[in-house]
DNA sequence: TCAGAGTCAATATC
DNA sequence: GATATTGACTCTGA
């Protein structure tokens, strides 16, 4: 397969006459013919067609936007679905040795995100316009057992780090200044913005570890944390420009990025599958966390329960007592302050 | 010097 | 495999 190179610019103006249809039903052997009737209220030149599982899609350039006419057959019966209209979301130029006599060496995967099913198909020749991301939400379908809203992606050969957007910080607030307002001038809910990217993440199955480092520069657990127990916004010092970096996420395009992270999960899924082939060695000897004992998890527990500030003495007595350091103890106490007495 | 804030990252848990 | 928990490190400000 050739190498595709990733421009994430605008989408060339195309002719519709240089996009053709194409029957891939020699990829897939279970292809089933579309029907053209699903289609007929659509811009007829169609990019693509395929199937997913039981279900086809098509999808019409329109120079920003994409429908996807689908058809689900299930137990027999055909129910014709339309997605709500899609952003075009990025461009490729055709490879340099792509031609009509050769359209074989064009192909171009596309797949769900559970990558269950992989889509087939060859390019036309000339400018073409693949999409990168067409993420669906059928969220509001009054028939939940439908088995066919799947968000369908692009996936060339694997990306390499070069060819990916970088990090769409877009702050002008360094990590160690905060100012007293969000973006918008206004204190922000941060419990709110917590909960909209759970729930985002959530529903376009971006795992935390991608967007914590790859939009907050944060860890997966830092993540985790921040959203499970978000301070309130004038509790906030410097930990205010990660959440200035979230609510900035959710306020880009939902295409911009949504196709940013799933691209970047699936690089990481690779990169790390390329690390398990390789057998590479770790690059650092792992730190080993220190586990409580029960009993002395038990005790630190009791005490903290009746004082939770006890004094260096106490920490002293407590620490011989456990056979543990203070600054073990220490922390233990200024750990459990914030996590345990952490409003909210 | 020390408490608190922010976080990492190992590892427990789901 | 993804997320939640948590011991400890780093930095800041009083």
């Amino acid at each position: 397969m050739i190498e595709l190179s990733y421009i994430p610019t605008q989408p060339p103006q195309l002719e519709p006459s240089t996009i053709k249809t194409e029957n891939f039903s020699s990829y897939l052997p279970d292809f089933q013919e579309i029907k053209e009737e699903a289609f007929q209220s659509y811009d007829s030149h169609y990019v693509t067609a395929f199937p997913v599982q039981n279900t086809y899609a098509s999808f019409t350039p329109d120079y920003g936007q994409i429908y996807t006419p689908e058809t689900t057959i299930q137990s027999g019966q055909e129910q014709n679905r339309t997605s709500p209209p899609l952003t075009l979301a990025a461009s490729l130029p055709p490879p340099e040795n792509a031609n009509s006599n050769n359209v074989d060496q064009t192909k171009i995967f596309l797949q769900t995100p559970q990558t269950q099913t992989y889509i087939a198909t060859s390019i036309p020749e000339g400018a073409y316009t693949v999409f990168e991301e067409i993420p669906t939400d059928f969220s509001n379908s009054s028939n939940s057992n439908s088995s066919y809203a799947y968000p369908i992606s692009l996936s060339i050969n694997p990306p390499t780090t070069d060819m990916l957007p970088q990090p769409t910080f877009q702050t002008s607030t360094p990590d160690h200044q905060h100012s007293t307002q969000s973006s918008n001038g206004l204190p922000m809910d941060t419990k709110k913005v917590a909960e909209d990217i759970l729930s985002e993440l959530k529903r376009y199955s971006i795992p935390q570890s991608v967007f914590a480092n790859k939009i907050l520069g944060r860890s997966q657990g830092t993540l985790s944390d921040l959203l499970r127990n978000p301070k309130p916004w004038d509790k906030l010092k410097a930990g205010r420009e990660t959440f200035r970096r979230m609510e900035q996420w959710l306020q880009q395009p939902e295409m911009k990025r949504v196709t940013e992270l799933q691209q970047a999960t699936r690089l990481a899924g690779s990169m790390k599958q390329q690390q398990k082939d390789l057998n590479l060695p770790r690059q650092k000897a792992k730190k080993i966390r220190r586990i409580f004992t029960d009993s002395q998890r038990r005790v630190l527990h009791n005490v903290f329960k009746t004082n939770n500030r006890p004094t260096k003495e106490h920490q002293m007595a407590l620490a011989e007592e456990l056979n543990l350091e203070l600054s073990t103890v220490s922390n233990f106490f200024m750990n459990a302050r914030r996590r345990r007495l952490s409003p909210v």
